[in-house]
DNA sequence: TTTGAAAGAGCCTGTTA
DNA sequence: TAACAGGCTCTTTCAAA
């Protein structure tokens, strides 16, 4: 069940990717479908989940949020379970999670307003995780979010 | 001209990064407004670019693109010009650029159908941008692409 | 799975406060 | 800035092929 997207499908979410409030009289257009078929896709593609829902790309400056990071994650206790994701889910700074291989468990990206920020926001991480840290800091965002190749 | 945002501007931003395409109708109702109000607002974050664009967020594995990874990015030649972020910019597998503090240089959110499709894309970076690389392999996603605290 | 039609809901402009 | 009112577009559902 990976990667089985019909053509027309794949017309649409990458429309839908490069702009997500694409009207349906504007995707029939470009794909070559009747209004009600795309229609019809879409919910399907959200129903499958194959989009998940829809989101402003946002200028993280602009919204408070200057300072970006990645925070790697080692547990300190090798016994301890892996809930890690779970028990820092709730920390709203974090915007994503990743399982990773190599030195680390988890990678998070992270954004804050000021070093300060960032300072407060490990304290929170290591307390609620019991983790040790790395902190990669992002000094500029040349791209991001760019939509998928399909 | 960071983080400068009203109350009222901070509520539609924060309801269209969680749903890129309610209405202006639900909007009104959601930050009690009226509707054209809210209209108005919203053309003006998108044309200060606070919002910059909407997207339907995808299931990666359901596109075809199952494999995550980051890769990281040393120079070769220390005295080449730093245009990496351009010499990579037509590869459509690589979702965001980072560049960063620390070890590396750049932190490329890089996806792809498989391991062998991985190895191609090293070998396209390496060429294209006469770097090194470090590549950490995503496990797993326990979530990404949440909304920012604000 | 597609289409076309039809009703309702929502978008968006211009105007007024 | 915000509200209102209009004309117009888009969304959504339906019956039919």
């Amino acid at each position: 069940m990976t990667g089985e997207l019909e053509p027309i499908d794949k017309a649409i979410v990458r429309e839908l990717s490069a702009d997500g409030r694409r009207s349906f009289t504007e995707l029939a257009e470009r794909v070559g479908l009747s209004v009600s078929a795309v229609h019809q896709r879409v919910r399907r593609l959200e129903q499958r989940e194959v989009i998940r829902g829809y989101s402003a790309r946002l200028d993280s400056e602009a919204i408070g949020l200057p300072l970006t990071a990645f925070i790697s994650l080692a547990p300190i206790d090798p016994a301890a379970p892996d809930d890690y994701p779970q028990r820092l889910e709730h920390i709203p700074e974090i915007e994503a999670c990743y399982s990773v291989a190599g030195d680390y468990s988890y990678v998070l990206l992270v954004r804050v307003p000021s070093p300060v920020g960032l300072e407060e926001l490990l304290r929170k991480i290591r307390e609620a995780a019991k983790v040790s840290t790395r902190t990669t800091v992002v000094l500029s965002t040349p791209y991001e979010g760019r939509s998928p190749a399909l």
